[in-house]
DNA sequence: TAATGTTATTCAGATAATCTGAACATATGA
DNA sequence: TCATATGTTCAGATTATCTGAATAACATTA
């Protein structure tokens, strides 16, 4: 087997112009390069590339066969120079991103957009975390960057953080549930009979984490936020929910915001990324992250 | 870009055999030759591949990529030269064949095992179409084989056929409907009154064929012969099921057959192929198919 | 510690691959 | 019929890649 990258081309160049001698032309070349060419390649694949009968050499089958995906091979070609170049030059093969389930992923589309259009060819992987899920990633190493990391993390350090905002929390209940008319600020022993929605810690490695629940309360457990608030608007438990997500059902009243004597604090999120990480890519993002505009819209 | 196919070999056997000197061993040429293709790629390429600061070159993270990423390029090549070579040499890149509902497509699975195991490198893509849609596929070229084509094809040739066997029908009823206890034969004034359900003609150019509705019935339409044994056995509607894929619903009693007056005949089904396709993979299937046992394996 | 083996490189020169330039055969268009 | 275009052949030039020998540096073994 002996195909080259350079017949590639030249079989390339002759159908995208029409015949040898222009292909010659197209390549710098003398039209007789062209032939020896075609002619070396014919030989050495034991292939008839050019039917020769007219005028005009036109391509076989075969031919036409092996010009359609000798372009991909060349594009393959050309792809794998560009990444050997990207990763000799300190640009990432790819960059995995975490991201908090507080944090609709749809918020980071512009953004993810923004990143392919600038074209440095490093690939994004997107994976969701719920809470200490965020962290476990990060020093697990199945993500690089975790955006929207919750309160302090783990000892043992080994990344660095940026503040990324505070999500604040309500106590919140459907419409038509019991607690809903409940007199405020309700306490604890009212609330305990109710059932308790949570949220998933996906932590792997890291103990899971646990908030606003209490002790001996019944719990059903969800995947994500979004699930959470999806039950708890179906009237299914009760529990804290973040403002900036359900300012619209509160607004429409399918969820009550209750005081409770029990009151959430906020909870910060971080950007946190490893610290031995180096690359242009992640300092990309992590520019862009730093605008005050970007990470406002995350947590809108 | 001067990559070469011939560089990536080098790089490839480099890391097969551990060292330059081995790599030429394996290769059949002298050190020097390593040396001195790996130092024109590094010029061409403007990238360090490898790290010489040790007594034995080590490959650097570019030329961990390089390599990687080019193993997948000369498997890439090897298969080009591989397709080129069965278009030139008579087989096809890809075949299509249409399978009827009417047979389970897993049915095919030993056929289309023994297919990729004789290694012709022909492609075969599976569809499944429904009663006229089969014809359908074949004269509008979506499909290059049949199997299971029913009843005549259409008018204006240019395909040739082989007989594969005859389905019998019988009017089924589930357990709990209340034709289950008509008294027998039932006619069809009896019948009119219940939905029937009917597997959609698959025809995307020729009109729609119908078989075994009555004029006036309600009809429900589901998309093939597997939803609507499904949906006759939860008591959904009525009609006529072919015998050798409900056997053992019978047998369970989830179906009942009932005697009509309108006995519907059996329809013969067809291997059809287009006369102008040639091609070594579809001579292949064809000879398989003429085998006796495979042919009545599709319909047991 | 010294001898030996291995690795990779350098460099002069040989060999092979690919090219150029000129001439030619054939087909097409004015 | 003549001019132009296409593709091929072939001798010779140029370039790419190789070999063989020598060398430097490191690792292993006695």
């Amino acid at each position: 087997m002996r195909l080259t990258i350079d017949s590639l081309i030249v079989l390339d160049s002759i159908d995208r112009h029409g015949s040898f001698a222009s292909a010659a032309e197209a390549l710098h070349r003398v039209p007789s390069a062209i032939t020896y060419s075609v002619q070396k390649l014919e030989e050495d694949l034991d292939i008839l590339i050019f039917d020769r009968s007219g005028h005009r050499a036109q391509l076989t089958e075969a031919g036409r066969e092996l010009l359609k995906e000798g372009r991909r091979l060349l594009q393959a070609a050309d792809e794998l120079v560009a990444r050997t170049k990207r990763v000799a030059s300190g640009y990432e093969v790819e960059l995995r991103i975490a991201v908090d389930s507080l944090i609709p992923i749809d918020r980071l589309f512009p953004l993810v957009d923004q990143f392919y259009r600038h074209s440095c060819g490093t690939r994004l992987k997107l994976l969701t975390e719920v809470y200490g899920g965020m962290w476990d990633a990060l020093v697990t190493q199945r993500a690089d960057l975790a955006i929207g990391a919750p309160g302090e993390g783990p000892p043992g350090g080994g990344y660095s953080t940026r503040p990324l905002g505070l999500v604040q929390w309500a106590f919140m209940v459907a419409r038509d549930h019991p607690l809903a008319s409940a007199p405020e600020p309700i306490p604890p022993e009212v609330i305990m009979p109710y059932r308790s929605i949570a949220a998933a810690d996906s932590s792997r490695s890291l103990p899971p984490r646990t908030s606003g629940l209490l002790s001996g309360q019944d719990v059903l457990t969800v995947p994500d936020m979004q699930s959470k608030i999806a039950c708890q608007r179906a009237g299914l438990g009760v529990g804290y929910l973040p403002l900036h997500l359900t300012r619209q059902d509160v607004i429409d009243g399918k969820l009550v915001i209750k005081q409770v004597v029990e009151v959430r604090n906020g909870t910060p999120l971080f950007l946190a990324w490893s610290t031995q990480h180096r690359g242009e890519a992640m300092a990309w993002l992590l520019n862009r992250l730093d605008e005050a505009n970007w990470r406002e819209n995350l947590l809108a």
